[in-house]
DNA sequence: AATGAATGAGAGTTCATTCAT
DNA sequence: TATGAATGAACTCTCATTCAT
């Protein structure tokens, strides 16, 4: 599952062949079929994945008591990954842009689920901050996270997360 | 090269294939190869035509006299355009997205000029609001569409691009 | 179709590869999707090659001005065809046998169409000789045709047609 | 062996996997090669628990005191499977079909000495009845069963075995 | 310019068989 | 004996691309 995560999310769903998760997870081609019917069970896997490591993170700034200061953490982590964002964009996010087009497993709507997932912890912390309309809010943070890992894909240019990162942080003070 | 634009945008590039787009232009499979000598041509195809319809749509608005209003403008159009949105994500960003993933080709690169041209043509909008760093609020609106854009498309649901679009409007007038 | 309906009958259906009909009729092997979009497709296009054949057969015997002998004339066509039937099979009853097992195609149908055709010609010629039940008796013959083909394929002896043939047609001398 | 027998009889020899076998007896699919060294040694011992079946029925035949009765009653026994046979055949017939085209084990000739056996047990019938050409009866009577049932299977029509099983006991009343 | 067929390289998937435990 | 995983060779099917006409 790892290794269908990391090699979807460089290599694009469509572009991954089973032989490259399979490669990378040095296993037998044939012997991923014994754990994921399809390919699709494949690509669900990776996004059950993501959905784990969103967990963890979100577990981790659950322990920093003030809600501002766990949003801001998460931008300062989405920054820090800009690297990876400028080479490949955000996991979550190109992988719903790919499964949107793939319809007939029904993935489309599992890629939604975690960014909703996401979305809700973002609302839950504005909402302790006692701050009117939390899910709004949310939907501009997110929103804003999404855009940014676009565009530095799409330019290919790190400092662009930098940048915008730095306007959020500033922003969520204003708040 | 709009029936391309059209079925690329409406399957994904990846999951388009060249009887696809033939079809929607009731032309044969083989003539397509008179035009286009292969499937990435067909793609730059796709994206000349995207660029061809954003370049109409800053002419049309820049025969507004203020540029806050072209800008508002600009969003309004985005949101009208929600319906799309929610069914296909935005034609240049999906496509960026795929085309990251489509290195071979060097395609990867000419979607990014696509977002670029838009960039500059919003930057220099903000120039001549003479707002401070118009390229930062540049990223920042079109990073908002391009979020707003796949949130819309990964949850199904137009509604956010019209919350977000005022949100927009507003933040425009307090510049 | 006629390389089909050849592999087919001496490989079955099951055993028979896409490259196996590509080889016998020397083309490529993804030239076969081109005509046939599935393997069903094939294989019910070797079912419409052997009725094909039946027709040709019965519209010969239907030349002959005795509807008897148009009947023994059958008979002495299938006891002519022993070695074939030795060591293959009857083509219709075992292609009929094995779709039977094909549930998911739908041509478990088909087979049985063929068998009908043939099954109703039998039976207007027993009509034409005013004979009571011609159609039990076109079942009693057509019967014995396929059960002897099955005896003379599984114990490979041919001679077995010979003599259940001359039963046969003394059998239809005494009607 | 037994849910071997009634598996291949169901699904055919090539649609049937070691995992269905295996499913079927609710054993492992790997404890199946405890047993059965290859595929071809469990199509085998289908085979050889078809004769086993096939000798407890002649030793209860046998039981009756007039070979003519032992042989109506025989006939009765196949009209009374009517309905299986119309859903999947004869087990011997269609195995015997489908192992001739799969003629690299050797399995090809097993299912003709199956059905010999049958040949013989009707044959030794006939010649405690004193009529003459006894194998010759034997392979009419056979044929008769493996046809109609043949029939009754691409037809899906079990009243064909009724009607045929009738014209067969009475024949066998006039020998 | 257009047509329809041909080519050939891969991709997903299945399955008999093996093997360590 | 039993289990569950691993192996690897097919096989069906797709599709970008080419080509003769």
């Amino acid at each position: 599952m790892a290794a269908a995560a990391q090699v979807v999310h460089q290599q694009g769903a469509e572009r991954t062949t089973i032989a490259d998760i399979a490669r990378a997870a040095d296993v037998q081609v044939g012997n991923v079929y014994y754990y994921f019917k399809t390919k699709d069970e494949l690509v669900a896997a990776a996004l059950i994945e993501h959905t784990r490591q969103l967990e963890t993170l979100t577990g981790e700034l659950d322990r920093l008591p003030d809600p501002r200061e766990r949003l801001k953490s998460l931008v300062r982590g989405w920054v820090g990954q800009r690297d990876l964002a400028a080479r490949y964009g955000c996991p979550t996010g190109t992988l719903a842009t790919e499964l949107d087009k793939r319809a007939e497993g029904g993935l489309d709507k599992e890629a939604g689920k975690v960014i909703r997932l996401l979305l809700d912890w973002v609302a839950s912390q504005f909402r302790e901050l006692d701050l009117p309309d939390p899910d709004g809010l949310a939907l501009t943070l997110v929103g804003a996270y999404q855009g940014m890992s676009l565009l530095t894909n799409a330019l290919r240019d790190p400092q662009i997360m930098v940048k915008e990162g730095d306007r959020l942080i500033a922003w969520l003070d204003t708040l």
